[in-house]
DNA sequence: GTCTATATTTGGATAGAC
DNA sequence: GTCTATCCAAATATAGAC
């Protein structure tokens, strides 16, 4: 990253057009331009345009599922290991918030389906694994995996488009939804010797 | 509905588009051919594409509200005024999932940010309200209310999302689902007396 | 109000010199 | 590998007849 070659400077250009203007917005002409290179050199590096978002969005997935690895201990408790994993996904999108909203707009374009779910699976198997203990444990509800998991990002995502319209979160309203979101998978804690 | 104009026939068709192919397949010429009618018709009826789509937007959101408000108690506890929410609108959408794929990628578009939240205000209104209630009476976290409607809204579009990819889901699956989103904003029930 | 035809602009992609 | 120049297709929007 100390010396972005132009591939990289062409996809990061890509990825905060995206981020700043939406799909419609990040025409070849405008990523060249904020890519400080000529609108030919694109076709250089990548097929089309859509192998060009394509490539960027595995590349993100890529990036984000290495930064959440990082010291993740699967021997620990289903609580220790969501939370992990919840935080490091939190501070990896916080550190680059615009590879969040191109995730997010990637996801609503017919792309997404050509994609195949290949950018996803990395991290859905961490997590389909994570729920599939819990549920044997008793700690986490027998409920289908992708719901969890969209319980699981929901409150991530929330938190961090309000942040970059501009609002601050303490560190105990970060933790408070990220127990919330726990909540949601955990099995219910209800008095038992009445 | 019975008798549907030009203009219905215009939005309608621009929505089945947009929800089909995204919004870079909903060019006017293909919203036109859907709708059956000439391009120019168009722009005798919004100013110009953008319009239609805002349109379309605040048209939908008024659409579910509507529906989701269909014998709404304001006085029930906050866990039934819950269900009741969920359930319609999960309802409304499962009737139009069209809809919430155009609703997703709407927001996905610069359009959102030029939209205001107008759309969005009523609903947001009515679910604040709720949690509001609901923190007061002890029943709900004091979490920040656009935090608890994120875990609100994820596993309804999770669940239809699936189902418009062809999935199936019991009446046991979609109320564990409503169960696990009340869970995420229920204060958690301790043992009180060892 | 709706159509047909068209003006105008812009986008993605390529050719070929350096 | 990178640039300049250019082609072609497609998209938005308008003009004007019916």
């Amino acid at each position: 990253m100390d010396k972005p070659d132009t591939k990289d400077k062409i996809m990061r250009a890509a990825l905060v057009l995206v981020a700043r203007d939406g799909f419609a917005g990040a025409t070849t002409a405008r990523i060249a331009a904020e890519a400080g290179v000529a609108e030919g050199s694109i076709y250089r590096h990548f097929k089309n345009k859509d192998d060009l978002m394509l490539a960027l969005y595995r590349h993100i997935k890529g990036e984000a599922y290495l930064a959440v690895m990082q010291g993740y201990d699967d021997q620990a408790t289903p609580h220790d290991r969501f939370t992990h994993i919840w935080r490091h996904i939190f501070a990896a999108y916080q550190a680059d918030p615009d590879a969040l909203l191109f995730g997010l707009r990637f996801a609503e374009t017919p792309l997404m389906e050509k994609e195949g779910g290949q950018g996803h699976k990395e991290m859905a198997a961490v997590l389909t694994c994570l729920r599939d203990d819990g549920v044997t444990t008793g700690t986490f509800k027998t409920i289908a995996a992708d719901l969890l998991i969209s319980l699981f990002y929901a409150p991530i995502v929330t938190l961090l488009r309000a942040e970059i319209a501009g609002r601050q979160w303490d560190e105990e309203e970060i933790s408070s939804a990220c127990d919330a979101s726990y909540d949601s998978w955990a099995v219910p804690i209800r008095p038992h010797d009445p």
